[in-house]
DNA sequence: ATAATAACAGTAACAATTATCATTATTGAT
DNA sequence: ATCAATAATGATAATTGTTACTGTTATTAT
């Protein structure tokens, strides 16, 4: 079902992953969220979650464990930290050529591309 | 636990994964395999599928419902079928200095990077 | 052959996510 | 402003994917 009608709890979600540079999971915006709104659902965190990204207006990233989410949902990169498990956002240009290029390579029809380095992020390495 | 003695069903699992060009999930394996060894279990071909993965032997990949693996451990692309979900080798070139530029952008250390395609197989597409 | 122990099968536990369902809130029309 | 339609919610149950546990079996070095 796609998004309809407004609701506070909905509001709140994509307002507080928009002010957050992490990329946080359902729960971690859940637990934010309880302290203010306490009879807030996850089920509800979830379903939010899930139909904004369907309708892409934010970003669902997999990397392993719980699934990240991203309010920005122009194409950019990130970094995957094997210490923290956090997600980082990764300021390389995007290539926009390299969904063309691909296509040589490719039988089918590509919609996006993602980036992801793997490594250990500053807060870890010391 | 590292790799150290052998075992049939190590074996055959690798096999199993050398040798198809999908990139199977764990029950994807456990299915095939089970047929010729009945009495195999689930959990352990998730925990070979793990410590071979950890060994660098194979490759884990996540990309949202249950994770893939790749008996190629050379680095290269993938694309995912939105439609079938199936996750498919993109012959793309290695960006091989993608991850010395990125080093500008990022604080941490970069030990590897991953490019998914999004899109639609062939077979998907009609 | 024997002893040490990695690996096994089977199953229980766990974590992340989705589905269900009765209730509440939002919306557009009167 | 009221009302009817229904999207969205909270609470919880169910499902899915994965890991942990335990007693038994298989592999390996001696």
């Amino acid at each position: 079902m796609a998004v309809t009608k407004h609701s506070k709890q909905r509001d709140a979600i994509i307002e507080e992953l928009c002010q957050r540079y992490d990329h946080p999971t359902a729960e971690e915006i859940y637990l934010t969220l309880k302290i203010k709104m306490p009879n807030l659902s996850l089920g509800t965190v979830y379903r939010n979650l899930n139909m904004l990204s369907d309708d892409g207006t934010i970003q669902k990233i997999s990397v392993g464990g719980a699934d990240h989410f991203d309010g920005n949902a122009k194409n950019h990169y990130h970094m995957l930290c094997t210490e923290c498990k956090r997600l980082i956002d990764v300021a390389y240009p995007v290539i926009e050529d390299i969904e063309q290029k691909a296509v040589d390579f490719v039988d089918g029809r590509i919609t996006s591309h993602t980036i992801t380095f793997i490594g250990v992020c500053n807060g870890c390495l010391h």
